[in-house]
DNA sequence: TCAACCCGATTGTCAGACATTCTTTCAATC
DNA sequence: GATTGAAAGAATGTCTGACAATCGGGTTGA
């Protein structure tokens, strides 16, 4: 019997059953959109700096078309500014706007944890539970980028279990907007600490089923860290 | 003497000597993103339906690499779905996600509409007003592109004078994933005349300053405009 | 009937080019 | 000396053309 070739059917068939379906291909454009949003997160960019076209291209390995296409999709999402004839730059926030977003924020957040109160199953309370004490550990060692990430594991479980899509979406958007204060005033003396005690009180009242609770902890913690922004904004005062 | 050549500085001079300085020209990308969006709006495209790029290059005049740049645009703002190797095409949104957004949206709007009626000054409270009458002659007519153009005046006011612009302009984002589903349900019967009753209690209380007045009168018409909306969506009980 | 194959249509990506516009430099004028 | 104006260089806006990879549907064959 002849060894017999493999089709590409005989391939989808000897894959594991689940999970192999929904692999979306990974375009350069996404994985462009990806990289240059984590460098933006992680403060590779100054803030009002302008990004070259031909400096990123080549830094990255690709095509003209295909960074302006990355780069048109981040300034929908307000991540860069573009102004025509003088290109892609890094957002300055002024403070007026940075607070705007903290209010929305807090609006989103307060309304999110109060619908999770109600609605969160056991098992996604654990998970919640053991984000948090993920960020404890990363709030006890002095890991600046190890806070922020795992505080944003804390509150994307929240907001994945709100109910509502959409103020997922939106949360998220917005604090990827403020992810440069947020990581600045998490490296705030003792920042780390007391946002741990409040992402525990937010905690404690999911936990409890207490909707009015969970909200007013919610709210503290918010404003607690746009006075921390705050902070660290202007440190000479 | 030999006929003077207008230099570019002339020009200038000449021009009156407030207001002429922000005009940003408009790129040929920005162009397309607003036509395509007005096009959504105006439900040119069947939702579900594929755009296909040579298409709307040659129908829109323009090269596929500024097309490609617009649409990565649109799909940031949700406007399209953008799949690898598929291409852009209108969203066909399920009830649930509807759902999601009118609930954002009330989070959104009534709170602007609460903040409106602590802030806002008489001049503004006047173009509210006016704009309360143009859609109450939209309303009469049957007009129906009219209403939501003349309804969308009216909350750009509100959301204008609610003292953040980042809550303008999710709602803005909000309102325009859903323009479909407003204009279907503003062309149901009564509606536009009960939108019309509900628009004014929301007037009525942002005049007299009622801050709470204005928040429950906000959320009812936002619920009201929801179920509309399911209503119109689902015409065979 | 069902799977494999093939083909046209469409998208993803790139290279190169050119006009327009901005920025900077530098010289000239008042 | 300071301001204005022009000129050079850099960067963006836009287009054309091309080609590989992929998807969808129809045809063929067992």
């Amino acid at each position: 019997m002849l060894p017999q070739v493999a089709t590409p059917m005989d391939e989808i068939k000897k894959m594991p059953p689940d999970l192999n379906l929904k692999v979306s291909p990974r375009t350069v454009q996404q994985e462009t959109v990806d990289k240059l949003r984590l460098a933006i997160f992680s403060g590779v960019f100054e803030p009002g700096s302008r990004l070259i076209e031909s400096n990123l291209c080549t830094r990255l390995g690709i095509s003209r078309p295909s960074l302006r296409e990355a780069l048109r999709s981040l300034a929908a999402e307000r991540l860069i500014d573009i102004v025509p004839n003088r290109g892609p730059s890094i957002p300055a926030l002024s403070w007026e706007e940075v607070t705007a977003i903290y209010e929305a924020r807090e609006l989103l957040e307060v309304e999110a944890v109060g619908r999770c109160a109600k609605r969160i199953s056991d098992e996604q309370l654990d998970a919640l539970e053991k984000a948090l004490s993920a960020f404890e550990g990363a709030a006890l060692s002095n890991d600046g980028l190890a806070r922020v990430t795992t505080a944003a594991d804390f509150y994307s479980i929240i907001l994945a279990n709100c109910g509502n899509p959409i103020l997922e979406e939106i949360h998220r958007g917005l604090v990827a907007r403020i992810s440069l204060f947020r990581s600045r005033s998490m490296s705030l003396e003792g920042r780390a600490m007391s946002s741990l005690a409040e992402m525990k009180e937010i905690f404690e009242s999911i936990a409890a089923r207490d909707e009015k609770a969970a909200r007013k902890a919610s709210r503290k913690h918010v404003l607690k860290a746009m006075a921390a922004a705050k902070k660290s904004m202007t440190p000479t005062d």
